[in-house]
DNA sequence: TATAATGTCTACTGATTTAGTGAACAAAAT
DNA sequence: ATTTTGTTCACTAAATCAGTAGACATTATA
C-alpha cells in the first residue's frame, strides 16, 4: 500500500517548486540536494511531469524547471493517478484504470467492490481537493 | 496502489468461508476451484490466516479450513493491514508499521503527512467497519 | 565563437516483490 | 494399510522499483 519513492519524490518536488513559484527556472540539483533526492531520478520525474503539462523548462546555462500552472492548480489525484497508475485499490473501482473483476458473478451487486468504490471515492475527494499550495511550509 | 492478488484472494476465501460458516470445514479445493484461486497458492494464504488465530483447520481426510471468530468479528481492516503491511500510504502515518519520514524536518508541521494521515484515517475507518458478514452475497 | 553549464533522451542494471509451483511430510478417517 | 487431506519448506519466473550512465542538444556569457 506504501506510495512509490518516484511519487513522493514526485510530490516534494512540486511542493518545492511551488514555493519558488514566479522565480524563474530552478536547477534539478538545487531541489535534488535541497530535498535529498537523487538527482538522477530527480531528473527523470521531473521530465515526467513537464510532459504531463505541469512543468515547465528552460534549457542550457541558467536553464531549470518551473510550474507552468498556478500552485492551486494542480491537486494531488492528478500526481498519485499518474505515477501510481491509479487511486482504487481494485481495478474493478478505478476510474481511469478499469478493468473488469475477474472474481464476482456481477459487479453491480459485488460487496466487496462496493467497500472498497468506497475507499477510493474517498481517497480521491481528500487528494483532489488537496492542491500545491497548500503543502508548502513558510518559514 | 492495487492490492496483490494475495490479498484479494484472501478476503475472498474468507467471504466465502463465511458463507459456510457452522458447517464445518470446507476443503481447500473446495473454496480454490469454486473462487477460481490457484490451489497451491490458496494454500498458502490460508495457512497464514490460521496462523492469524482467524482460521481454524482439521487435518487428514474429511479435513479442511473454518472460520474460528464469528463472521461479523472479523473485519477487513485486520485483513488488508496483514497481507500487504500496512493500510497506510506512508509509514509515517502508519499505526502498524510506523517509520519517521526522511523528507521533512518535523513531522508535526508536515503538510503532506496530515493529507496522508486523513487518506488513511478514512480508509481504515471503512476497512474497520467492514466485517466479512456484510460481504456475503446469498443467492 | 568557444566553452561551460544546463536539461533531454535512451538504455541499462541490481534488488526486491509478486505470484505462484513442487515435493516431502504428518495426521486422520475408513 | 491406504487414501485423503492439511503442513512446511524450498524454489523460481516475471514484473516492478529505484535508481545509473552516457551521449546529446541547447543556452548564457566571456
Amino acid at each position: 500500500m506504501i506510495l512509490s519513492k518516484k511519487t513522493r519524490y514526485a510530490i516534494v518536488a512540486l511542493t518545492r517548486l511551488a514555493k519558488e513559484y514566479g522565480k524563474g527556472p530552478i536547477q534539478i540539483k538545487e531541489i535534488a540536494v535541497g530535498e535529498k533526492i537523487p538527482q538522477n531520478f530527480l531528473e527523470n520525474i521531473l521530465l515526467e511531469l513537464r510532459k504531463m503539462g505541469i512543468l515547465g523548462s528552460k534549457l542550457g546555462k541558467a536553464g531549470g524547471y518551473f510550474l507552468l500552472k498556478k500552485p492551486d492548480e494542480v491537486n494531488l489525484a492528478e500526481i498519485v493517478r499518474h505515477f501510481e497508475g491509479t487511486i482504487a485499490l481494485m481495478y474493478c473501482v478505478s476510474e481511469k484504470a478499469y478493468q473488469p473483476c475477474e472474481f464476482c458473478r456481477d459487479e453491480a451487486s459485488c460487496n466487496i467492490r462496493k467497500v472498497f468504490k468506497e475507499v477510493r471515492d474517498t481517497s480521491y475527494d481528500i487528494l483532489k481537493r488537496t492542491t500545491l499550495d497548500s503543502l508548502i511550509i513558510w518559514d
